[in-house]
DNA sequence: ATCTATTTATAACT
DNA sequence: TAGTTATAAATAGAT
């Protein structure tokens, strides 16, 4: 019903078929509301154009769960025990990956032993040998990180006391007094003492939260 | 379009309804399949009549049932029941088990450690260190119940050579001779003979399938 | 069901 | 994307 006739298949250009499918699913939703109007029948209509774009026409005092329950005891059909099925499938797969973890945990935590042969202890022994050395080894290598970060700190703290007692001179005691000091030793400080009080609090790294 | 135009409300005439009703269907099933056809779109229609009989279309290479499960996700309306949530409620519980399992069973191996503070190693290494005693008594258990048996075995077979001995004797010699010679040293283990060939079999115990 | 006058839907075009 | 129009298709009412 057009200009022309046209075969029923696939529309082959893109923009064509675009149009068509608009205008052919506001048809078939008019249609079906008149239908349900007219004759008081429950339609469900749901369509997908091939982009992926849903339209749907539900009949007025009728919900789509509705339609799809008589649906279901109309034809015999159940639309909804392949789903299930398939949840449940998954729920067995998960469960039983779960318990195959079980085991394995309660093997590497010394539990359930009995059960096995010698043959099967020698892999659980090497894994919780190579468990034990891995974390022993991350122990030591934190540990060091806080010895090296003490190790900073303290002698910043040396170098800060220092800086201390040299402001504490200056100010107790003759500028001039300070002033023959410090071309005699404290040289190297002095002159950034500013710049070093900068320095401080970045030097200290953090530990644990480096992540 | 037909002979005269009609008002889009209930038909009344009961007959009229019932056949209107019968071509419209037609109608409406034959564009969703031209529609599906046409513009490659995913069709369903369901129609139930007021008289309650069903009618339906389903676009080739989509069943109802994933019509409905890319409806449900368009939509974001749930056309299943309480059943439906509760497995899938179910799944995910199972799942972050899962994860966390998983995630307890890599840093028991000594994998992504690094996520981790010296505080949340301790309870690790505890876990592991235990592990690792319970193999090695299990291992340790296992090696001396071998051994044990082995020394029933080794004692069985002293005494199984023992016997053969003196059946070989008693094949070979005369029968008088030998008579003389059981009278003289032979005397506990012959007349056990066929008493102790049946202990035999039962004494070695299953070590490894005992379960 | 089948027929057909008429309405409606829509293909091609704008 | 929306409007126009010639034509195909659907269908109301009749048989």
């Amino acid at each position: 019903m057009g200009r022309g006739k046209i075969e029923i298949k696939r529309i082959e250009n893109s923009t064509n078929r675009q149009v068509t499918f608009s205008k052919r699913r506001n048809g078939i939703i008019k249609k079906a509301r008149e239908i349900s109007i007219l004759c008081e029948a429950q339609v469900s209509v749901v369509i997908f154009s091939s982009s992926g774009k849903m339209s749907e026409y539900c009949s007025p005092a009728a919900t789509l769960p509705k339609i799809l329950e008589r649906y279901q005891q109309n034809s015999g059909r159940k639309l909804w025990d392949a789903k299930h099925e398939s949840l449940s499938a998954e729920i067995d797969r998960i469960k039983k990956e779960n318990d195959n973890m079980q085991i394995e945990l309660r093997h590497l935590k010394g539990e359930d032993l009995n059960s096995l042969n010698p043959k099967e202890l020698i892999p659980i022994e090497d894994a919780l040998q190579i468990g034990l050395t891995s974390v022993r080894d991350k122990q030591m290598e934190i540990w060091k990180l806080h010895k090296k970060n003490e190790r900073l700190l303290e002698e910043e703290n040396k170098q800060l006391t220092y800086m201390l007692h040299h402001q504490q001179l200056a100010m107790d005691g003759n500028v001039r007094e300070l002033e023959i000091g410090y071309h005699q030793k404290g040289r190297e400080f002095a002159p950034h003492m500013t710049t070093m009080a900068f320095h401080v609090q970045p030097i200290q790294p953090n530990l644990q939260e480096n992540k």
